[in-house]
DNA sequence: GTCTATAACTCGATAGAC
DNA sequence: GTCTATCGAGTTATAGAC
């Protein structure tokens, strides 16, 4: 069913992906939900509240599938392929999403240190380990885990943050985007793996 | 010697660069250049006007060099170094920058493509033209140049926009990224030579 | 639960003294 | 040129009827 609930939170989470915290309005929201003001406040006491129940769903919609990605056991060459896939083709459904994330950890760094840190030893010591096994296996030449990881993480992630001014730039129409995304999810890790391996 | 108005305009930098034009504050800028609203409305006629004075110059900041780099003359492999370099160099030098006009473009994709289009010609036709030459001569592997392009861009750009979500998922404190990031000024351009050449 | 009406507040902009 | 004081539009949030 589509409770107001559920309209009011489908609502949030376009127009403050769309507007970020500071851009969207109230109003907005209610009318985009087909109801008034009053009842918004009604579901939900202020702004800041609905705010960041859309915020941490939009982070446990993105960091999940990274760190589960990352600490995998799956061989890396593998892992590389499955991460740009998975992750292109989850932005490609949510393109609004990375700079929205983006935009509001940049806004509170803060909060989302709390958020972030539930838990979790340093995400990058399985990565690391692995690394260095496929070098002294021979597999790959030698390389820096943090480095190979920002790398992946940007090619697959900037060209949606940076979508409106790639078409402007590269003249392409969001059909010729989306194909043009379609192709990098093999052509990405395609490229990684060209660059490192031996 | 320092006016009012540059007084002005170095606060106005700051303040649209880190919060935007929806999350700035006139009494904010005020405030960062020690004056008051009032006198900032006799320098400036409204806060639009400010705000394009300070985006327009961030956009001049941005965009001729790459620009000017990937129309150059010189051979493929120098001008990925020359462009990684200068590009990680500058962004060192104004961390908000990226992310500032990333978002400002995406909020106004309309304005921009005005600003942007003013006598330019198809911007990758000669970058075009390059790769396929230093593909026929056997300098390089076959590699679509849109892709190539967009991933260099990708990693220079991109660390600098998820900076705070970086240094929260890494651990890195501020002088660790500085660090970090100098070393990608070779990092990157080896790691995407190692990609292409044959 | 949902609405209308409005209070309370934020913020850009102006008036007017010095 | 610079300030204090204030207006008025736009927004969040609440009161109260149904």
């Amino acid at each position: 069913m589509d409770s107001t609930s559920d309209k009011i939170l489908a609502a949030a989470k376009k127009v403050f992906q769309e507007k970020g915290m500071a851009g969207a309005r109230m109003q907005d929201i209610a009318d985009e939900a087909g109801i008034n003001k009053a009842l918004l406040h009604y579901y939900f006491k202020n702004k800041e509240q609905l705010f960041f129940r859309i915020f941490s769903e939009a982070l446990n919609q993105f960091f999940p599938k990274i760190i589960e990605n990352i600490q995998s056991e799956k061989p890396l060459f593998e892992k590389i392929s499955t991460f740009c896939s998975a992750y292109i083709e989850m932005m490609l459904k949510n393109p609004y999403l990375p700079l929205f994330i983006v935009n509001e950890i940049n806004n509170h760094p803060d909060r989302m240190r709390e958020i972030f840190w539930q838990g979790r030893e340093n995400l990058f010591l399985g990565f690391t380990a692995q690394v260095e096994a496929e070098y002294s296996a021979g597999i790959i030449k030698q390389v820096s885990p943090a480095n190979l990881f920002l790398n992946m993480l940007s090619m697959c992630v900037f060209p949606f943050v940076a979508k409106p001014m790639w078409l402007i730039a590269s003249g392409m129409d969001e059909l010729q985007f989306r194909f043009f995304m379609e192709q990098r999810k093999t052509e990405v890790p395609r490229f990684i793996i060209e660059s490192i391996k031996k």
